[in-house]
DNA sequence: AAAAGCATTAATATTGTCTTAAAGATGTTA
DNA sequence: TAACATCTTTAAGACAATATTAATGCTTTT
């Protein structure tokens, strides 16, 4: 679930951010409204949760028209002001849902899961890993290179995903072996390397740019760049 | 708009019913879970608002058994208890909202808009599921393509509804069977696979356009072109 | 330069899918 | 309620796709 947070009290921010990451939401943040919105509007978010006094835009703006452009995409309002008024501002902005400061962190974690419980058809938000111009789609399970589409057979799809969510890090045989493969101890193959040999070719061959390399004796490691 | 009050104590029942029903809302009451409960599962509602103490069965489990029947149907939560911890279960239990009393009408007025916005009901005009060139009709339970009817058994309405319903994403065996068949299942039995043939054979027999594609090792797909 | 590690290919084994048919349920009609 | 029709589920064989092994040649390291 990707969640789009508008805040622009750094210790605020970074402390929903850390919250809602452990438990399990990947968080984007921005700091004022104008850069919230632009984010809003160019990515698949699944939730927006905007502070409604802000530099440059105002939270009430930017939810009008964050209403206006995804009509689907949930915002929840976070603020001071707790008047009747002000909710009513709001909600009329097309807020799905206002908390009051100072709230328990746990207050706001239970709102997002109820607002991000409803798409259970995952009509919309497509889900994908992105690393440098490689990205792998989790709903098709197919990878894209400079938007070309590269279809992948189930192992293939597995080790690449494995790979990518462990970019930039050396990755032995025997971790990928026990991820990717549930083996437990090693039997003398050498079947990742001709699995990394099948990727390369699909996904490294007409590209410069190496996504795929080779640690001699270590293993391989997916770099980004 | 239909809304379900559920609510024990009369006087607050009442005041509640007649600010929605100012509004434009339907209000139908029922003053105790068990009957909150019948009514809940045997009409069409577009919003629920329950206390969640009350006579003979509260609130919580009322909401729990409505979230498993009716997954789309909003409940919100009323209630005088405070603590995180009674918020937590009341979210827990399915809730898209939680007020705490006393609140002013207002508060709860807006939450009720906030919640019913969402119109992709379009009550009332026929409802229907359409991807490409084939549309399920959901009054008719049957499928249409180049205008064409095509009569579907139960579970192949069942199983077309899911495919389209989450369109463009590989869905595995074990998703479609637990959604579709509701089981957990480890049957070893090839009864998807066979039904997705008789889909096929109905469906996609004579088109070019193959909208039902295997997947192999990973599931199938409904794409969308 | 030798040894070890890695890449590549092709052959073979294994697994996954499609299709058909028939048995088991369930519901309907006389 | 018996006979029938229809729907659901199981099972097996044919076929297709993928996974794995193993042999050979190439690259890196010491």
């Amino acid at each position: 679930m990707n969640v789009l947070l508008i805040e622009d009290e750094p210790k605020l921010a970074e402390l929903i951010r850390q919250g809602l990451d452990e438990d399990g939401y990947t968080v984007d943040v921005a700091y004022d409204g104008q850069e919230g919105l632009d984010k809003a509007l160019q990515n698949p978010f699944d939730l927006v949760i905007m502070d409604v006094i802000m530099p440059i835009m105002n939270g009430v703006e930017v939810c009008r028209i964050i209403r206006k452009e995804k009509p689907e995409l949930p915002v929840i309002m976070l603020t001071a002001l707790d008047t009747i008024r002000d909710k009513q501002n709001g909600f009329e902005a097309g807020a799905d849902d206002y908390i009051v400061k100072p709230f328990e962190f746990m207050e706001l974690l239970m709102r997002v899961k109820a607002h991000t419980r409803r798409p259970n058809n995952n009509i919309g938000s497509e889900q994908l890993i992105k690393v440098s111009d490689l990205e792998l789609d989790l709903d098709l399970k197919i990878a894209r290179r400079h938007g070309k589409e590269i279809t992948l057979t189930a192992k293939e799809y597995q080790l690449l995903d494995y790979l990518m969510r462990n970019k930039n890090r050396v990755l032995s045989r025997a971790e990928i072996a026990q991820k990717v493969w549930g083996l437990n101890f090693d039997t003398g193959t050498n079947i990742i390397d001709v699995y990394i040999n099948f990727l390369r070719k699909k996904i490294d061959m007409s590209s410069d740019r190496k996504l795929i390399q080779t640690q001699v004796g270590m293993g391989y490691i997916f770099k980004e760049n």
